[in-house]
DNA sequence: TGATTTGTTAGACAAAGTCCAAACATTGGC
DNA sequence: GCCAATGTTTGGACTTTGTCTAACAAATCA
């Protein structure tokens, strides 16, 4: 379970506690994704920030969440051609993707079990493993 | 196990098979993707086919590759979320994608089970399950 | 044949994301 | 407080993937 109610506060100690230095633009931009622990575009995480009033320019939205992957802070979703998810959700977990609406859905990674993959080739190592189930409304 | 060697005319056959005429741009970028069996980006697939002389143009390539999904002759794969790769093999199947050299292998769905998934929210229905194992050389 | 349908094309366009140099902010030494 | 160094943000140009449009060409039909 994850905490309900995140402060801007607890943005700015979560940052320090991976050594960023905790600026407006970084905590409204860790703020937008972790207070709603939802999956979230570059896109609608500008929108999101500058709602009221201008925070942040696109280039450092692109930063931020970049630096913030770098830090394994928020994860990436790839499961649509035109655009990446931001993750506030770093455990592993696996998704749900509703095709006709976008939305992604969480499935905790410790109730699932794959088997029968095979070796991996000689030399590698697994870095993920993504599961994606993608779904849709029942007939059409 | 998949035919080891295509000539334009089983192209030719495979399209009209599905009911798609087959014109000489059609089974260029048929013959690309399905005597390789590769993964390939739309980008690599016209590279391939305009590389003696040219053959088509982009729109063409994006008008066959999305004729070709519709007909479920090629699949999708989403795994780089700057490009699509096509894939010939439309049978269940999951990847291993490299992540240092962006190349995608084939694992057999039939060997694999994947146990503990919730369920479906009510109503819906599953179009597909995606698997994609992210690997990466040992050590660094 | 002429008319209609089907397929291809160049190039304009859109959207996501990167890059850069300039501006701005913060810090620590003096 | 002033200065320099360092770190951060920014607008806008740029790149890449992919779509769209309107014109053109080819094939099919009557
Ligand atoms: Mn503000
Ligand atoms: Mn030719
Ligand atoms: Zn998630
Ligand atoms: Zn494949």
């Amino acid at each position: 379970m994850e905490k309900q109610h995140y402060t801007r506060d607890d943005m700015a100690g979560l940052l320090r506690g991976h050594g960023i230095n905790p600026t407006h633009q970084r905590i409204e931009i860790a703020y937008a994704l972790f207070s709603r622990q939802e999956h979230l575009s570059a896109d609608q995480i500008m929108a999101i920030v500058n709602d009221r009033h201008s925070e942040t320019s696109k280039a450092t939205v692109y930063n931020t969440l970049n630096l913030f992957k770098l830090h394994k802070l928020v994860r990436e979703v790839i499961v649509d051609p035109s655009k990446v998810f931001y993750d506030p959700n770093t455990g592993p977990h696996h998704h749900f993707y509703n095709l006709q609406s976008g939305e992604l859905i969480d499935i905790d990674a410790r109730d699932v079990q794959i088997q029968g993959l095979p070796a991996l080739p000689t030399g590698m190592v697994t870095e993920g493993v993504d599961v994606i189930i993608r779904i849709r409304p029942q007939h059409t």
